[in-house]
DNA sequence: TCATTAGTTCATAATTTACAGAACTAAAAT
DNA sequence: ATTTTAGTTCTGTAAATTATGAACTAATGA
């Protein structure tokens, strides 16, 4: 497994772009390596020996990407290896993701408005005001990924 | 000072969102406190108090919050002490963020589609297909915010 | 002039996290 | 039967993070 300049440095910017949404270090360059990798499919050994980690922080990322639905894998007749490589349908979850933060987000700012006595209406004002947004992103997404698929055709 | 229970609850829970948006503990409970009080304004004694956190850690927290433009203060004629609250602007700055972290995201994704070399396309079609999704959804977002400040009227 | 207020800064202590290394297991191969 | 493969699990620990308390400063007040 041998991988360009550009590949290995892309591996760390995704990576550290993974590690501000929450993933440990190690498990975020594993996302990288598959997802930047000329082959779309690695063993655990190539997965370990290429970024340098060892056996159990290399099974810890796998499992842990296992469960949360990141990755998958596949199997071939007569060889025991596992071939781990990026989920693709996860790209849209990713995005659902975001927007279900978006979603926590609200519920959590709407409870403020009931829980806080505020003698200026003015913050009020404004809080709702932004709740309402989100709320009209959140009813118009469902349409706006609508047109994108008829915009594909 | 004094908080209902469910003021205490939410300040704890809004600091967890916050620091998994990447915040200190302390600077997300500060930002819950000044979020739910009941008064919109709070010293930085009443911060310090009421979160029970070092006078030290209040300082380096409102310091954050003030670089970073999560919030803002005011002062009064003959009171040496400053007042401070969130910036009202920041809400929607903060939903920009998201936007902008998708198109980060988005960067990172074209990158990988240059420099990788998949035998197979079917992958890279996928990710392509993701791409041009964010890309659309970007694209759609100055007219989004147009139609929800018209809905608003 | 001395005390108080409203913070800031610094050294350090207490957690937390993230990983390595070694020992282990279960299945397959020889 | 024993060796190899493909991992897993269990400590230990280095490093990073986060907060504390004490000492400090600069301005105001008595």
């Amino acid at each position: 497994m041998t991988l360009s300049e550009q590949q290995l440095s892309l591996i760390e910017e995704f990576g550290i772009y993974q590690e501000n949404n929450g993933f440990q270090p190690a498990v975020a360059r594993v996302m990288g390596l598959l997802l930047v990798s000329d082959r779309a499919e690695l063993t655990f050994d190539e997965i370990s020996e290429t970024l340098n980690i060892s056996k159990s922080a290399t099974s810890n990322a796998l499992n842990m990407l296992l469960n949360t639905g990141h990755i998958e894998y596949t199997t071939f007749p007569g060889d025991r290896k596992r071939y781990f490589r990026i989920k693709s349908s996860n790209w849209r979850d990713l995005f659902g993701k975001k927007m279900e933060d978006l979603s926590h987000l609200n519920g959590l700012l709407k409870r403020v408005l009931e829980v806080r006595k505020r003698e200026n209406p003015v913050y009020d004002a404004k809080l709702n005001d932004f709740i309402s947004f989100l709320d009209f992103v959140k009813n118009r997404m469902p349409s706006l990924i609508d047109e994108w698929e008829k915009s594909k055709t």
